[in-house]
DNA sequence: CCACAGCCTGACCAACCGGTCAAGAAAATT
DNA sequence: AATTTTCTTGACCGGTTGGTCAGGCTGTGG
């Protein structure tokens, strides 16, 4: 652990104040929107002065690019347990259970992806045709080698990965409406009984049990 | 029909002009956020002035909070065919099928409605906390009276709720993720596929057919 | 000691925001 | 026709916004 002294001096504070912006960027976006959220409450949130913001981010949409790109980054990396599965029990399953723990963890990054959509996706729209289009034909094959292989009912591909990601990312969309009715956060007992009633209505509703 | 033009004339404008107003509203709040969304620009939509969107809503809150009101009204209204259903089959179909109607009609006011709750509800949290309360707990037991009768799996109703709600709206609120991946607007065929693959995946998902 | 690159920030600015208001036009009531 | 109510609107205001910038600070290499 003596060489991580070296090299990246200049930069480790660089790298720590931009996780700071990000981190509280990522909340501020979160709960106002892009146009709602402002440079001094993000600033406010890191504990840096604002004019430092734009030392680190140039512009307010450098910062928010940043933050949808990184949340774009985890969900994607989510779906590598799919992938290896043997069938949907297990890979659909994996993929319920990651999604769920990400909407527990990042209810923040998955608000701000669903702000940046419904905005008709004006900064990461390259994204969505580019990246997005080619992991979900991935996936479509996938899932249909399950239903050739008799392993899961002959359902749309598309439509029960839609209906994958709704689900999942309901629970942190909407996780303050669930809060309400709940009449209190979620308790660990709660999480884990959403992802299995997800998990148990899905995997059957594709025939998969 | 001739006593429509007695009484209600004095308000024959302002119920014009209100629809109007409404309307644009509705798309500039839905596209930009309460914060993003300008009253010039709701003005510019719907072709008046600014200052008479002043005269019929004295403030931008009131004005988004008729919106959100209108959208909750549509909502509620979806569950009537619930009700009076002998069974799942027939009563989470038909209110599949009317809550993808209103996501396919209705998708701004779906996603006014959605960032109203990210934002953690900061003007309808009462309904939230007395109506929507009291709408859920309705459907919770009836769902539970299906289950008892041996109509369904014993599924968690709440959760089963969340997911009609999730899955439904998703088509409304992700739709340009939608469009996008689909490389174009859904068609009618489109649609009832869509309707058709919910249905299907919810209702054998737990257990009703 | 100096030089220099990266980091920090108070003060500032033009643009835009929600909201006001007075003065008048249009319509309804008498 | 007179009066009263409703509707319309350009001009305006205080406050806030994203972004700029000059000048100062800090620590390292020579």
């Amino acid at each position: 652990m003596t060489d991580t002294a070296r090299a990246p001096r200049r930069t480790e504070i660089r790298q720590h104040n931009e996780t700071l912006i990000l981190q509280a960027a990522e909340k501020v976006f979160a709960e106002a929107g892009f146009g709602g959220a402002t440079m001094q409450l993000i600033a406010d949130m890191a504990g840096l002065p604002k004019a430092n913001l734009h030392y680190y981010f140039p512009t307010k949409e450098d910062l928010y690019r940043r933050v949808v790109q990184d949340i774009f980054e985890i969900w994607l990396h989510a779906a590598d347990s799919m992938d290896q599965a043997p069938g949907p029990i297990e890979g659909i399953g994996a993929y319920i259970q990651a999604k769920m723990e990400i909407s527990r963890r990042h209810p923040n990054g998955s608000k701000v992806w669903a702000f940046e959509v419904m905005h008709r996706a004006p900064v990461i729209q390259d994204y969505l045709e580019t990246t997005l289009r080619a992991w979900t034909t991935g996936r479509v094959r996938l899932i249909e080698r399950w239903i050739a292989e008799g392993q899961m009912a002959p359902v749309d591909p598309e439509h029960l990965l839609y209906m994958l990601w709704a689900t999942t990312q309901h629970y942190a969309d909407f996780g303050h409406q669930i809060e309400t009715l709940n009449a209190g956060p979620l308790s660990d007992v709660d999480w884990q009984k959403a992802t299995d009633s997800v998990k148990t209505m899905i995997l059957r509703g594709i025939g998969a049990l």
